[in-house]
DNA sequence: TGTGCCCTGGTA
DNA sequence: TACCAGGGCACA
C-alpha cells in the first residue's frame, strides 16, 4: 500500500518523465476511472503541457500550463508505470497518458481504488491536512496540542490526515511500536515526552521506509515483509522483548502491537 | 464514533 | 468459495 515515502518516490518519477511534456492522448480502461475523469475532462487534458508535479500527504498534484490541476491519489494499490510505445501495456492498467515524446505514463492499480480528477484553473483546493511529518512544521508543541483535544485511541487518530499528513495503517502501527505506545491509549492522555517520542518515531519509520514500488526491496536487502517490526506479525515474537505480537481492530483497521513493551 | 462502500488479488 | 485487506468518504 503506497504510503508517503512511496508516493514521494512516485511523484519524482512522474515529474522526471512528464515535466515539460505535452499530453497527446488520455485513455481510460476502467469504469471507476471514468467516474472520476468523465470524457469532457479527459479531452480537456489533451494538448496541454505538464509543468510540474507537487505532493502533499498522499496526494500528487500535476500542474498544467493552462492552470488546470490533475489530482492523483493512489489509495491502496495505485502506482505509475512508464513505457515506450512498442512495449506491452502493464497489467492492471487503468489510465494511460501518452506524451508528445512517445512516453506512455500508465496508472496501474489492481484494486481500481485510485482517483484521478481534473480541476479547472483556479478551482483546486487542498483538503484540510496536518503538517508534513518530515518537515520542521511537524513540531512537538503542535502535535501535542492537536492530540490533547482528541479522546479517541491514538492509532486511529494517527490515520487522520488532519493530524499529520501521510501516515497510513502500516506506519501508524510501526511508529507506535517504535515509540512503545499502546495503540489503544487515548490520544489526549499522552504526556509531552511520549508525544515527542511518537513524533520522532514517525520520522524514523518514514525515513527508513523501503523506497520503491510496493516494497519490492527492503533497505537491508531482505524480503520486504521482513522490514516491518509489528505490522502483519501477529503471533510472532517482538524483536525488542520477545513477547507475542498481538493484533486488534480499531475503527475497522487492523492494528498490531506488542502487549508487553507498548504501554497505555 | 462506527459502519459500509468502492474494488479485486491473494489466501484460507 | 468466502473472506480479508485497506484510504477516504458518506452516512447514521
Amino acid at each position: 500500500m503506497p504510503e508517503l515515502p512511496e508516493v514521494e518516490f512516485a511523484r519524482r518519477r512522474l515529474e522526471a518523465a512528464a515535466a515539460g511534456r505535452r499530453i497527446r492522448r488520455v485513455e481510460l480502461f476502467h469504469p471507476a476511472a471514468r467516474r472520476h475523469l468523465p470524457p469532457r475532462d479527459q479531452r480537456a487534458l489533451e494538448g496541454v503541457r505538464i509543468t510540474g508535479v507537487e505532493r502533499r500527504a498522499k496526494i500528487q498534484l500535476v500542474h498544467l500550463e493552462d492552470g488546470t490541476r490533475l489530482e492523483v491519489h493512489f489509495r491502496m494499490t495505485g502506482d505509475w508505470a512508464f513505457t515506450g510505445s512498442p512495449e506491452a501495456a502493464p497489467l492492471h492498467e487503468r489510465i494511460r497518458f501518452t506524451l508528445d515524446n512517445g512516453t506512455r505514463v500508465h496508472l496501474v492499480d489492481s484494486r481500481a481504488f485510485a482517483v484521478v480528477r481534473r480541476h479547472a484553473p483556479g478551482t483546486f483546493v487542498w483538503p484540510p491536512l496536518g503538517p508534513e511529518p518530515l518537515t520542521d512544521d511537524f513540531t512537538v508543541e503542535g502535535f501535542h496540542g492537536v492530540l490533547a483535544e482528541r479522546r479517541a485511541p491514538i492509532k486511529p487518530v494517527l490515520l487522520d490526515q488532519r493530524v499529520v499528513a501521510g501516515v497510513g495503517n502500516i506506519y501508524a502501527s510501526e511508529a507506535l511500536w517504535e515509540a512503545r505506545i499502546h495503540p489503544e491509549t487515548p490520544a489526549a492522555q499522552l504526556t509531552r515526552a511520549r508525544v515527542q517520542r511518537l513524533r520522532d518515531a514517525i520520522r524514523v519509520v518514514l525515513t527508513s521506509a523501503p523506497e520503491g514500488r510496493y516494497y519490492t526491496t527492503a533497505p537491508d536487502g531482505g524480503a520486504p515483509e521482513e522490514h516491518w517490526r509489528v505490522y502483519g506479525r501477529s503471533g510472532e515474537t517482538c524483536r525488542r522483548c520477545a513477547s507475542r505480537i498481538r493484533d486488534c481492530t480499531q475503527s475497522g483497521r487492523r492494528s498490531f502491537f506488542c502487549p508487553r513493551c507498548q504501554r497505555r
